[in-house]
DNA sequence: AGTTTCTTGACAAACGTGTGCACGGGAATG
DNA sequence: CATTCCCGTGCACACGTTTGTCAAGAAACT
């Protein structure tokens, strides 16, 4: 096993090692530039350059580039304890949710140099569990989580490890966790209100899973408005889909127009069941938003284009992953963080799935629509 | 967390290293069980497992789960060279193309325990150069990559860096790598021969990107099959957006109703710019299908519930991903891979967007009409 | 009983990099 | 000219695993 002299000792070493032909560590360079290594590896790293005289940064890196040579992120990872890399979670990336919260997760921590790993859940708590566990095998330095449950125990998971970790997009409510998501009852407040200021009274809450924070939040959103605008006569129903999805939007909307028959206007927990919402009225022949008017929420990609071009809530996705990634940049860097608990303001944007009312032709009732248009109008501007 | 006997040996260290508080390693595991720490590694790795005694690993595992050990997948890889790493490279998440592929891919590669890295590009090359480069010092087993142009040079810093690599979506047409895409010549192919089929004759194609290779083979197909069909009277036309947005469809359809006031049929190659010309038609006040029909590729997600609801070619994109991902898997192993050049077929959805042609008022006409179908039934069958 | 075979666990050498410390030489100062 | 100081470089250890080698003990065979 004494080899003579530099014949590279891959004797002793396992077949795996052997492929790897040709990688240039900072010790070939070191040759190359004829100095030690330790000076290779100060001079190619920008925080202890000014140790190294200009000239001999020159000659090593000119060394490095003739070479090839490319740093082994993992020995400097294993050497420094800082992996250079963040995990994203996500219940499912064909969610049209998702990839724009990730996409803004990825730009922000490429420009600092960190890779960004993700994984999908599919909603099972299990799967979450064991990919956090995998993930901080993997040597994250932090964690952006949207499937965060309510008192989810992943969080435990996380802390324990002690590993930053920020949830986006839903909020677990936890004190141990910076948060980043969307006001979602206000989102509904501002689907009812419009859609009250329209006329209609018998409003429907086509609804998401309840052990999450977006579909509870929704709904009591929903319901609050509803509240406030009992006195003007609207009275709140409300079905529940088993998840957000275009299937369970049209079962749940033919379940609730099964009991409900007189509803004239539908708030959706988000666009996936708004359009099955639409797609089971269509089959039933009822016109949106002639006899039924309808709110989705989220304004993902194409809602403007399906038919009626749909009125919906805007989440601003983009910006949740942006600020989410500067929560857990400042918590990698050390920094203390200034709001740890941000909640964004979501829009409504009036397209062509809600219609004023027809209402029964009296006399009296202009005049109770405007006073009702009026009075929620007030209340609309004072929340 | 503060041990009153064994300090561990954080005296010299960096204070980076010093917050890495409470991680276990296999030295405390080894402590625990009173053991030697190579047979903890050796009882903790399945494939080494049968040369340590049952009870003996019972023990192990009794102090790993304990200590709630995770095992150090940064300093495993630097021994074993294996990151159980892959690296995902598209131009934009925010595509809804993509992250169905990414999805299956990430699917895929979790089954065998290994973690997906992704990267966007926005089809700048020096980004994606950038990338790559990144992802081979994060020590990526292999890459998926569906940006690729023909001829691109970065799977020359790919094979050079002698890491696996299979081209996704894109065809690179390179000797070098293998890859997996749909046939996307063929596809346009269907959509021509379908509204030929239709009584269409004066067909545009509103085009994307000619250098890369979905834009390009889709062109191709279309003049083709227009070509096939010249003797029956179909005339194509061409215009070109820049990028696969629906805002360079918008535009691009605008120039071709300026120049060819006189098409009856659009073939759009991707669903992105066949929803800008919707938008433009519709801006315009053309009816869609009424006076011009439309046929879009991909099957985005949505595409059946726009109005008019889309006729376009599906591709099977989690199949892509996930022969891609067979492939790679394969290339990491070892094994030879059976076919490295994997070409999807397109399937087409007929829907609402295309419809059958209001030939001029002659006699013969309606003949003529059922000769060329007939005779466009013959040809689409035997290619 | 002695020798061989087999099992089991311990030892130590890597993997490639970062970094505290020591050392050498030149410049500056007395 | 001698001493001090400082700057640049080399040295060696550590990060947490994996794994070839080997010694010690038990079992089996001659």
């Amino acid at each position: 096993m004494a080899m003579p002299k530099k014949t590279k000792n891959t004797k002793k070493t396992s077949p795996a090692l052997q492929e790897r032909s040709s990688r240039k560590t900072i010790i070939d360079v070191a040759k190359c530039a004829g100095v030690h290594w330790s000076t290779v590896s100060r001079g190619l790293n920008p925080e202890k350059r000014h140790l190294i005289s200009p000239e001999m940064i020159e000659r090593v890196e000119a060394c490095a580039k003739k070479l090839g040579y490319r740093a082994n992120a993992m020995a400097s990872a294993l050497r420094t304890q800082r992996s250079r890399t963040v995990g994203v979670i996500v219940s499912n990336l064909g969610d049209p949710v998702h990839p724009p919260i990730v996409r803004a997760i990825e730009d922000r921590f490429a420009e600092i140099g960190y890779v960004t790993i993700v994984g999908n859940t599919d909603n099972h708590p299990l799967r979450q569990a064991a990919l956090i566990d995998r993930f901080i095998q993997q040597g994250v330095e932090g964690l952006i989580v949207a499937t965060f449950e309510r008192n989810d125990p992943g969080i435990a998971a996380c802390v324990e490890a002690n590993i930053p970790v920020v949830a986006v997009f839903r909020d677990p409510e936890s004190e141990f966790i910076p948060s980043v998501r969307v006001d979602d009852a206000k989102a509904m407040e501002l689907a009812v209100h419009h859609l009250a200021e329209c006329g209609h009274r018998q409003i429907a809450h086509v609804g998401g899973p309840q052990n999450v924070s977006t579909g509870y939040h929704r709904y009591r959103g929903f319901r609050r408005a509803c509240k406030v605008l009992a006195q003007d006569g609207v009275t709140p129903t409300a079905v529940f889909g088993e998840a957000f999805t275009v299937e369970e939007g049209e079962f749940a909307c033919e379940r609730l127009l099964a009991e409900n028959p007189n509803i004239t206007a539908i708030v959706a927990g988000n666009d996936m069941l708004a359009v099955g919402c639409l797609r089971h009225l269509r089959n039933r022949g009822i016109s949106c938003p002639g006899s039924i008017s309808l709110v989705g929420m989220n304004d993902m990609l194409f809602m403007d284009a399906i038919a009626p071009a749909l009125t919906t809530i805007s989440t601003p996705t983009a910006e949740l992953g942006t600020q989410a990634s500067h929560i857990l940049i400042a918590m990698i860097k050390g920094t203390p963080v200034q709001n740890d608990r941000i909640v964004l303001k979501p829009v409504l944007l009036a397209r062509d799935s809600v219609a004023a009312i027809k209402l029964p032709t009296k006399t009296r009732s202009s005049d109770f629509s405007d006073a009702a248009k009026r009075e929620v109008r007030i209340r609309h501007r004072e929340s």
